[in-house]
DNA sequence: TTGCTTACTTACTAATAAGTAAGTACGTTT
DNA sequence: AAACGTACTTACTTATTAGTAAGTAAGCAA
């Protein structure tokens, strides 16, 4: 009757998207191949370079996927009419949600300790991302900050980064010492930055 | 006259375990080759093979030579006489020094991006290497807190894993967005960490 | 029905990877 | 002088990598 499709009908190159993504966020960009792809989804490493021709291709559209959900996500009305505390949690949910995935650290620790090896229009596109990301939470923890929701000292740039390195961080030690660690970190984070009145 | 061999004599062993870790530290495990190590050097690959036979042995030996440097450092009296906000700035000087080399990440954060392509013992030994560190840590913030030199909430431990696993992020943000970010990181720790008396 | 486009497969290349086996040059010991 | 261990080199194998070129089957358009 429905004229959607099934969840998993996605077409080849989008399900190609998704599985280049898990893979490099869980093995890293040199450690995963088009073989890698080719053979979870029943086709040939040919296909995937019909669809995406180089790797550096490949690796810039997974950036600029997540660019886009970012400023979509950011810019929601569901997401811009939400108290500081509240757009805070949400970002925290994300990575909640990666760790609880398993091994998937985020993609700037994905892509930071391979950053050396990476195609320059790579490099680029996850400054980019990264800066916009800074630049947002920047603005929440002001905004916070000002109207008593948050605390914190020192300029809401420098937390801002200072809290998206530790949210980096903590998949990659997530992953190495278990999703427990993980939950003792953001508990620390929300403890810190909450009001003792709101915590 | 002296028999002191100059700095840069080491023999071949070495000098192929100095290489591997700085390798290892800039472009991470799986991106690095003993063809890489071999043409540094100087000599063909089957000489490092000769030296370390298999790749996982090679970067076991990096894994074990920074587990028995942090051991040998923290128990120098140089260092254990030290208050604990000395001792803290003391770590902290350790990521400066690696930010201040340009490209390279701490030996967890290179490792924890690869960690699921990485051979058992390799995942072993870093376990054991970064729980230690966390341990320690965790000693320094708790004798701080109790002689009022450092400040912060919630379990040593908690603190010390969140203090740790923003230095391991610090050093990828620094490899992505330059040291000036590093620096905006850690003096956002130290103000936290410090009470303001201090500061 | 002819021709074009899409989405592939088959079959390949060239480069690089880790690892091995056999040989060699040199210094030390016996 | 003979034997041996150390520290390699040469020459190789097997596997995997990204990437390419040519062919093909199916669907749609003119």
């Amino acid at each position: 009757m429905s004229t959607a499709a099934p969840a998993t009908a996605f077409d080849t190159r989008t399900r190609i998207l998704n599985l280049a993504e898990e893979l490099l966020l869980a093995r890293g960009f040199n450690a995963f191949s088009y073989q890698h792809i080719a053979k979870e989804l029943g086709v040939k490493p040919a296909a995937i370079h019909y669809h995406y021709p180089s790797k550096e291709e490949l690796g810039a559209a997974i950036i600029q996927r997540q660019q886009r959900r970012l400023r979509k996500w950011r810019d929601l009305p569901r997401v811009t009419e939400l108290t500081p505390p509240q757009q805070l949690e949400a970002l925290l949910d994300v990575y909640r949600h990666r760790a609880a995935r398993g091994p998937q650290v985020c993609l700037f620790g994905a892509l930071a300790a391979d950053f050396l090896t990476l195609p320059a229009v790579m490099q680029q596109e996850l400054r980019t991302f990264s800066g916009e990301l800074t630049h947002w939470l920047a603005g929440v923890l002001a905004a916070g900050r000002a109207d008593g929701s948050l605390r914190f000292i020192g300029h809401p740039f420098s937390k801002a980064a200072q809290v998206l390195t530790t949210l980096v961080g903590s998949l990659q030690v997530a992953r190495v010492h278990g999703e427990e660690q993980f939950h003792y970190i953001l508990r620390q984070l929300r403890t810190e930055l909450l009001p003792p009145s709101a915590a």
